[in-house]
DNA sequence: ACTTTTAACTAAACACTGTTCAGAATATTT
DNA sequence: AAATATTCTGAACAGTGTTTAGTTAAAAGT
C-alpha cells in the first residue's frame, strides 16, 4: 500500500520546508542570527520537531552549503559561451566576486566557516560541489597555459594561488577591512568613490599581473 | 592627597588583569568558547563588574585586538636586517604566515572578524597598527620597484593584492579548505606531506610568481 | 567619632542560545 | 475498538551577553 510512500514523501517535504525556513531566514538576518527556535517559529512547529530531521543545528548548516554551492555553480553557467581561455579565467574572477558581494552570507557559509567543511569531514561526506569548482579553475589555468599564459608553472599550485588571492580580496571586503582602506590611502582615494570600485581596481591590477605573464 | 591617585592605579590594574584573563582564556580554550563568566570567574569577581571597566565584549575584543597587531608588528621585526628588498618582501610574506599559523586564533581576531573593525569605525578610533603594517608592507614593494620588480604597476594596488594573496592563503588554510585540497588534488600530494607542506609549497609558487614580475 | 556621600561590587533576573527527553497527541495496524 | 507505532511538543538543562536594584566598603564632611 502506498501509505508508507505518502509518509515518506510528508517527512521529506517538512525536511525541505524547514531548510527553506533556515535559508530565508538566514538571507533575511544573516546567519548568526538565525536560531532554531526562529526557524521552529517560521514553519509552525515546536523547536524540538526539527531535531527529528535534523541531527544538530550543523546538519542543517551543511545542507545550506550544498545549496550555497549549486548557486556559485550557477554564477559561472555563462562561462561556457566565453571562446578564449584567458578571456573565460577573467570571466570566472568577475563571477566569484560577484556571487561574494551579492551573497555575503552564503560566501561566509562555504569559505570562511569551519563547522561546515567540518561537518563534511567527520561525516566522511563527500564534496563534490567544492571539488567541481577547483577543477573547472584548474581546467581554465591549464586551457590558458594552452594560449601561452603561465609558461613552466605548475597548473595545480597556480590555480590555489589565484583562488586564493580572489578569496583574500572577497574576504577583506566582507570583513570591512578594505572599507578601512578606502580611508587610509589617499594616493587611490580619487580611483575609486566607493569600496567595490577599490574592489574592482583590485581585481583589475591581478588581471594586469596575470596579462604579464604570458611569454 | 594621593588616594585618588592609588584608586586610579588599582583601576587600572584590575582593567588590565581582565584584559589578561581574557587573553589567556582565549588564548587557550579559543574565542568562541571564552565567555564573559570565564573571565569573571578567572580574576574571581562578579561577571557584572566586567562591565564597569569594558562598555559590552567588543571593548574588550578591539583592546585584545590592538594587542594582536602589536604581536604581528613583533613578528615584522627580524625584516629589518635584510638588506635587499625582495627579500624582505620574502621575509615579510614568511612571517606573516608564521604569525598565522602559531596564532590562528588571534589572527582571526585582527584579520577575519568583523566585530573589532566595527567598533574601530562606530567609535571613530584609529587603526595606528594596521596602518602602520600596510605602509610596511608598501614601502617594501616600492623598494623592490626601485630594484627593477613589478615595473608600471601601481604600488599601493600591488600592495593591496600581495596582502589579498597571503591573506587567502591563511584564511583558506586556517579554515580546513586546504587541508580538504589534499585529499582532493593527488597530483601535488607528494609534493607536500602534510596541509603546511602545502601552504609552503603555494607560497613558494607565488614567490616565483613575483620573481618573473621582474623586467 | 559619627554621619553622609561616593565608589565598588554583586545577586538575581531578562531574554536569549542549542539540545534533550518524557509524555501527549495523532495516525496506522491489528 | 484496542494496541501499536509514529509524530510532535512542553519543559527543562546548561549555557550566553547584559542590565538593574541593592549591598558592601571606603572616603569625605561635620
Amino acid at each position: 500500500m502506498g501509505v508508507a510512500e505518502r509518509k515518506e514523501r510528508h517527512r521529506e517535504e517538512l525536511k525541505k520546508d524547514i531548510l527553506m525556513a533556515a535559508k530565508e531566514l538566514f538571507l533575511e538576518n544573516g546567519f548568526e542570527a538565525t536560531s532554531i527556535r526562529n526557524i521552529a517559529e517560521k514553519i509552525e512547529y515546536s523547536p524540538a520537531t526539527i531535531y527529528l530531521y535534523y541531527k544538530d543545528k550543523n546538519e542543517i548548516i551543511h545542507a545550506l552549503h550544498q545549496e550555497g554551492f549549486k548557486l556559485l555553480i550557477q554564477h559561472f553557467e555563462v562561462l561556457g559561451t566565453i571562446p578564449t581561455a584567458f578571456e573565460r579565467l577573467k570571466a570566472m574572477g568577475h563571477a566569484y566576486i560577484q556571487f561574494a558581494l551579492k551573497h555575503p552570507d552564503v560566501y561566509h557559509l562555504i569559505f570562511t566557516m569551519k563547522e561546515p567543511l567540518a561537518h563534511v569531514q567527520e561525516c566522511e561526506l563527500d564534496w563534490d560541489e567544492g571539488d567541481a569548482s577547483f577543477t573547472l579553475l584548474l581546467k581554465t589555468v591549464e586551457a590558458c597555459q594552452q594560449e601561452g599564459y603561465f609558461k613552466g608553472i605548475e597548473p595545480v599550485g597556480l590555480s590555489f594561488l589565484i583562488w586564493s588571492t580572489m578569496h583574500g580580496l572577497c574576504t577583506l571586503r566582507t570583513s570591512g577591512h578594505m572599507e578601512h582602506m578606502t580611508i587610509v590611502c589617499q594616493q587611490v582615494q580619487d580611483l575609486k568613490k566607493d569600496v567595490d570600485g577599490l574592489l574592482a581596481y583590485n581585481y583589475e591590477t591581478f588581471v594586469k599581473l596575470l596579462e604579464r605573464l604570458k611569454s
